[in-house]
DNA sequence: GGTTGGCACTCTCATCTGGAGTGTGCCAAC
DNA sequence: GTTGGCACACTCCAGATGAGAGTGCCAACC
């Protein structure tokens, strides 16, 4: 036998023979298997011998005995690494995808939360979105709307595209006029700024301005804060939960019910997101390689897209470690590509 | 032993026992436990003797030879119906939850979906809420709001505290004036009407606007058709849809994933919630009660509110025929409650 | 030295079996 | 109509058995 840590092609073959079957069935692969499905120029007991070595440097593993061989987190990360091969997007599903996702002109929110239904139903896997910081966008539009002689409509909309309107009580003193007024001038005020920096401003205009405003003032104070507070907590969309946790691969209740549990926690898939979104390249969380305790045995893929200049987004697709990782990639990298030009595509 | 068919007090008394403990457990229960956890006042003779003629009245049934009684669908319905004894909602309870849902003045999506979250989150079922007709609201406000030299926003505000904001393109020809004068004349056209009647009336108002205005009234339709179109695909909210998956009851892969699949056809859902939704009194569909197939071992409690005049909603919980009802019951009371006046709160 | 066929070995998985446990149904006595 | 006693039926668990699958090793071969 050939040196037991050498990594040659015959080995790579069988290793990617052994990842790609794996993914496919979910069963172990054995020696016999390969010789009748793969080509590989030699016989069973030449694949054994391979498949030790392989076993030897950790990249496969062996449930028991006399059952075939499984990859190892390692063996993952070898395959997606060196072994993978992606064909490209092509034009026609970018186009299909493109058609879904602007259906209709539509805001941020409602823009992600299409892209990761679609993604989840795409991939049967859970699919995330992460809508870009609050702050890495600008005012680009406010406005004061009467509705009623109680109540009037606020409408922000930020550089990222992003609409938040909400319900603002009005007293009698406050005129039509007044909110006229007031969107001018706060217009001239805020836009071009940043919601903190909106946050900030907001005490000081209200010095300036008549008592009468000052509970509008104030109640737009608490939409900013929302706008923040979207960032807390809806700035994450997870999709397709019911995927993963009804995948076969899972029926432990155990695991599931924990499983549910750490999708559920926002801020902590949130987090790791965010963590990782500095690199601007798709990345593969493994296993382990994940923070989060209860992902242990799954497959995160991150892929950061540019929602407008400086604004990173991310969209993730989540899965068993055996998740058919081509098709997945190419569905991220096509996605994230029809995001990015119909967020860019701005006024 | 008494006439085999009359349901007396002493088996009213058995009968209640058995579903409680059923409810609390999931366990069949056996006379002699019976005997033990309650006060029945006979021997456990006695009461097999009874439990033997509840299930010849097809209250009760057996598993197995050696099983202790589990209640029949017909044996939740006679529970239900008479034996079931609800402690009215208290005012912390209902104070609490107002104070979740009224967090922050909101829409009538965001209400429904927080409500909708939240009885999911208590219940730990499943919950659903039907928004009401788009027909059912009129329109309140309209209004155009130029955000760039491309773009618009519109904004409609309906009866029912619905939103509904959407991009606009707009050509070069179209100045801030016109979406100004297009805004009141819109208001004064198209107020108090329907959003199916405004649908209507738009044909009849392109004619009488000058040509570089009809691409923007054109677009409007589209937006008033995603009133319906929201009707059609997010008028219903679905939450928790997990925690029925993972309830213990069904560990059954294949009825995991019907009913997974059964909770995503939201237009089956809303049907049939539509359909009871003539009645304005909760609703109760026992096992095979339930239209839908999937559904045929789930109880619904099915509860109509009237978010305004005329206009009903409706807020549902799914879970185990063995949910508890008294629970159940009294948590949909408490929000449809706290829902009702919230959206009464009109301007 | 690398490769090959042969073969004993090991481990899983499905099936079977027996015994403990549980709750019933029936009966005779009250 | 109610009660205690008891045989019976059935589930559930543990241990046993055998088939099947895949390996590791070895001697022979190129």
């Amino acid at each position: 036998m050939i040196g037991t840590s050498y990594l040659n092609d015959r080995r790579k073959a069988i290793l990617k023979a052994v990842v790609e079957e794996y993914i496919l069935n979910g069963q172990p692969i054995g020696s016999e298997e390969l010789l009748r499905k793969y080509s590989l120029g030699c016989s069973s007991a030449t694949i054994r011998a391979e498949l030790a070595a392989l076993e030897e440097m950790d990249y496969l593993s062996h449930p028991h005995t006399s059952a075939g061989r499984v990859p190892t987190e390692q063996g993952y990360r070898i395959y997606v690494d060196h072994l993978l091969t992606l064909s490209p997007v092509s034009f026609q599903e970018e186009e299909k995808i493109s058609q879904v996702l602007n259906r209709q002109a539509q805001d941020l929110r409602n823009i992600l939360a299409e892209a990761c239904r679609l993604v989840a139903a795409i991939s049967t896997y859970t699919s995330l979105a992460l809508a870009p910081q609050a702050n890495q966008q600008v005012m680009r539009h406010i406005h004061f709307v009467p509705v009623s002689a109680k109540q009037a409509l606020v409408i922000l909309v930020t550089s990222l595209k992003v609409i938040q309107d909400q319900f603002l009580e009005v007293s009698v003193e406050v005129s039509e006029e007044d909110l006229e007024y007031l969107s001018h001038y706060l217009s001239r005020r805020l836009l071009g700024k940043t919601p903190w920096q909106c946050l900030q401003e907001l005490p000081v205009i209200r010095e300036e301005q008549p008592a009468r405003l000052v509970s509008l003032l104030n109640q737009l104070s608490t939409v900013l804060h929302n706008v923040f507070l979207y960032e807390q907590s809806e700035r994450l969309i997870v999709e397709g939960a019911e995927n993963l946790l009804l995948a076969s691969d899972f029926r432990n209740s155990f695991t599931q019910r924990r499983l549910a549990d750490a999708l559920d926690r926002r801020f902590l898939l949130q987090d790791v997101l965010d963590r990782h979104l500095t690199s601007r390249n798709l990345q593969i969380f493994i296993g382990q390689e994940n923070e989060v305790v209860e992902m242990h045995d799954l497959t995160l893929l991150a892929m950061p897209f540019e929602a407008s200049r400086y604004a990173y987004g991310a969209l993730g697709l989540l899965g068993p470690m055996r998740m058919d990782y081509a098709k997945g990639i190419r569905l991220l990298a096509c996605v994230t590509g029809v995001l990015e030009r119909a967020l860019s595509q701005e006024a």
